[in-house]
DNA sequence: CCAATTGGATTAAAACTGTAATCCAGCCCT
DNA sequence: AGGGCTGGATTACAGTTTTAATCCAATTGG
């Protein structure tokens, strides 16, 4: 399984936009960013964007004299490793302590708890472990 | 409120150390270190030490001839401040999405939710928001 | 067709990280 | 007492991240 790459704070900004929009020409990286933050730079984003090429999470193809970007690697990914990381950084790398963490600061509520339980049925039930179809 | 610094990976590592056996000395700390990793080299530690101490998570006083180091922030509020990052950068912000993924990923079994659950109840009955003694 | 604009590549530089070596003062052993 | 050891401070340096300016080629408006 390939590695997702490590994203630092600034990359998941830009890739986040990129998952929920591609495919998308750099310009419209910028706009969509600047639109969020005024203070993004269209200098600063080319220099990410380029970063981001280099460490193999994002491809472009030229169409006509713009690039058109694409996520080379999938939010999914990302996710999972930026969670492996932070549970290990910040909670010994088990669930259970994160988990009790959030309910401690009343961050999860009964009802929250009740969805997931139906959720976790959904799952169990409905798609019992198959693989589902590739996002 | 003052603000809980941002802590590096590696400085996780040091700072779980000294939450856990505080007071300590930094002698004590560099052992602790290596008993878990023994590529973790003396001079490296020294170094992150000072840099906490910059930082601010962390304080010391001299005893005789070494030194005593006590965390100024508290291992809470630095999970606070890390959780929050994490989850605004990776999931949006919202702590939903950020469960619904670990049950997806099957991380969360019917028994962590009844677990859950009982922390949740145990503590709405059992500790009315009363106002704890500061750490 | 020429100049200004636009998009992208390259280069820059400051801050932060990780890693450690060097330097220095005091203590301990003989 | 002198020399080595111990603990700490200072300094170093490469790699990464953030931020952007500069340079260059193609496009396009006049």
């Amino acid at each position: 399984m390939k590695t997702a790459p490590r994203l630092t704070e600034t990359e998941w900004e830009i890739m986040r936009v990129i998952w929920e929009r591609h495919p998308i020409t750099a310009t419209d990286i910028v706009k969509a960013l600047v639109a969020a933050d005024p203070t993004w730079h269209p200098k600063t984003t080319r220099a990410f964007l380029n970063r981001l090429v280099q460490k193999k999470a994002l491809d472009y193809e030229p169409e006509g004299r713009v690039y058109v970007y694409q996520p080379l690697v999938s939010e999914q990914e990302c996710v999972a490793a930026a969670s492996e990381s932070f549970l290990a950084r910040v909670f010994g790398g088990s669930l259970q302590p994160m988990l009790a963490y959030f309910v401690q600061q009343r961050r999860i509520t009964k009802k929250d708890l009740q969805e997931l339980h139906d959720l976790l049925e959904g799952q169990a039930t409905k798609a019992p472990a198959k693989k589902r179809r590739q996002s």
